[in-house]
DNA sequence: TGAGCCAATGAAATCGTTTCCAAGTTAGGG
DNA sequence: CCCTAACTTGGAAACGATTTCATTGGCTCA
């Protein structure tokens, strides 16, 4: 390997070797523009000579910066985490910043803990998707945030940037499509109401109903986690119970696995049996039954933005508004969606 | 938001408001047991008091480390890519790291970028995925690498260590699997023969012929990439394709992606009219027809295992043989499998 | 030819820690 | 009671860059 055999070379070596003085140096190669040409001639052939690079530890240290992002999500391996870091990355990147990616697990003590780490000098700034928006620990962190955050489809009882997507008016045009095709024993599995998500999803899919002056069917609201395990014991309850819903809304990426693994092992056909609508176009959602009706957003765009936002706010003043971006839904259409079959439950009801 | 309003309270300040010394309160934070208890006491009270933290820009300026690794990486919306970094950060986050992730979108001027710009004090290791096995540029700049590394399922022409799979095995198994159901038209779509995985995949997927004296089909041999798009491609031009396969091995996950994508459009049942077998269990494998037959392995703990080789080689001595570890696979069976049909191809053969 | 100005450069201070060294303090043994 | 050894502590020198300030030197223009 050999790693850190012979000591890197500083910018006094290259002082030393082209014969000026350090501040010259220095002057090379962050202003170049007012070194005499053959003076930085001189410094450019040491600096190739002796292969010298600036010490980044040391540039962070004087400029009191570290050109490094913090981006704290639940799990990467969500595809929608993903997606949202590779948007904010390539925005990152250009500006010369890195992304320190923190994985919390979705935990409060996690959380709080990455918060408080990457405080003082780890980071200029922080992406973040807090599950615990009501959590005391983390808002009294987040509260005393020392750098600029952008916060992503989160909401908290603070005055942060933020990018949010309108997944109320989502839902409600999913749920609307659902009615239109006839059904009316629609489920929704979603995440709790503690987060924003769970929230507007519940919102936009009352308000489908409500709009046309037919009553929620607030039994199939299925409303707590946004886990594949979730999604399938209550995919399972769902079907089993009576009258059991002739259409069925994944109001989660993750919650759609579980949706699915219950749907196959209940033999269950999609659409014949059962209309399903998801979130996200995830691979999953794109393959399954050649292709799932979704509820769909520019998911590398909510990086982007926050990316862009977290940039003004850095290069900015520090005195201007909280400002909060959101970002739209559109339905596309796959073949996961019929009329409802005429049985038993629909005749009686 | 209000960050940066008030400067933070340093060391300094620390040491006024109690008293002591700088030395005292760095020593207070770093080597308690050194300081007298009724010292550390007073120190300690002025720390909370002014709510002091250490500048971690000055800390790594000073220790000349940065606890810090970097992770290089094709694609983290792979969830296999995801997972090894989960595995990585658990590992690495407990002794005190942090990750920097940077995604290459697999390009060799990205990765040698990224290579070079995280030399110089950013990070203290490297963790990757190098896509670009010969690319003169990234061997040139791993080979003057000055921070320890750990390649992830790669091989280069350089004593380093590794951490890789035995993907030889895993699909000389599956093969035999598919060979003992009946199967002689099987199919394989693989990553290019450049990168480690597409060559070892191949070998495997011989030698199970090989080993019973059967010739390897190797018109139905497809290796080229590892991206949805060509398992599409290849999936539709094998099942149009006279003598048609099968049993169809799609070796990466993301070329599963494409295969089904395929294998929906032209209304192929599985295993009916063909057999599948993937790699590595993500969510869409287990899914799909109820679970796919799959080639698995331990994702986290090639994550793991590179961390605790990569913590290895920072604490140990710098003059340390490369070392390789290999970790295994094992065939995991799912519903996608059955013996050939009998069909007119199978007949005249 | 000399005064004045601008551009280019060198020297030194600085960022906030850690760490080395020397000095001061305490305790224990003879 | 003194001497030595072992603890504690303060002071100062790093770490490697950036940046300020002062100085030098070369020009221009009167």
């Amino acid at each position: 390997m050999g790693h850190d055999l012979e000591r890197s070379s500083t910018i006094r070596d290259v002082a030393a070797v082209s014969g000026v003085s350090v501040g010259t140096v220095s002057r090379s190669l962050n202003a170049p523009e007012t070194v005499r040409p053959v003076t930085l001639e001189k410094v450019r052939a040491a600096i190739k000579e002796l292969g010298f690079q600036p010490d980044a530890r040391a540039q962070n240290m004087r400029r009191r910066n570290t050109l490094t992002i913090g981006f704290i999500v639940n799990d990467i391996l969500n595809p929608i985490h993903a997606m949202v870091f590779k948007g904010a990355e390539a925005e990152l990147r250009e500006s010369g910043y890195w992304l320190h990616l923190v994985n919390t697990g979705g935990k409060a003590r996690q959380e709080a803990e990455a918060i408080d780490l990457l405080q003082h000098g780890r980071v200029d700034g922080l992406l973040m998707t807090i599950n615990s928006e009501q959590d005391p620990r983390c808002l009294e962190r987040l509260k005393k945030l020392r750098v600029p955050s952008v916060l992503l489809d989160r909401e908290i009882a603070l005055e942060t940037d933020a990018v949010r997507t309108d997944h109320a008016s989502g839902m409600e045009q999913a749920v609307s499509y659902l009615l239109d095709l006839g059904h009316r024993r629609i489920a929704l599995i979603t995440a709790g109401t503690e987060i924003l998500p769970g929230r507007e999803r519940i919102r936009g899919f009352s308000l489908a109903f409500s709009r046309r002056g037919l009553p929620v069917p607030t039994d199939l609201i299925r409303s707590q986690s946004l886990s594949a395990d979730f999604g399938f014991r209550e995919t399972i309850d769902l079907l089993r119970g009576p009258d059991r819903p002739t259409a069925l809304v994944a109001g989660g990426n993750q919650l759609l696995v579980g949706v699915l693994r219950a749907i196959e092992q209940q033999g269950v056909s999609i659409p014949g049996d059962l209309s399903l609508v998801t979130c996200d176009r995830t691979d999953l959602a794109t393959v399954y039954a050649g292709s799932i009706t979704v509820i769909d957003r520019d998911i590398p765009e909510i990086g982007r933005t926050a990316a862009q936002l977290l940039l003004e706010r850095i290069n900015g003043p520090a005195d201007w508004p909280a400002r909060c971006v959101v970002l739209p839904t559109r339905l596309v259409l796959g073949r996961s969606c019929a009329p409802p079959a005429v049985r038993r439950a629909a005749i009686t009801a």
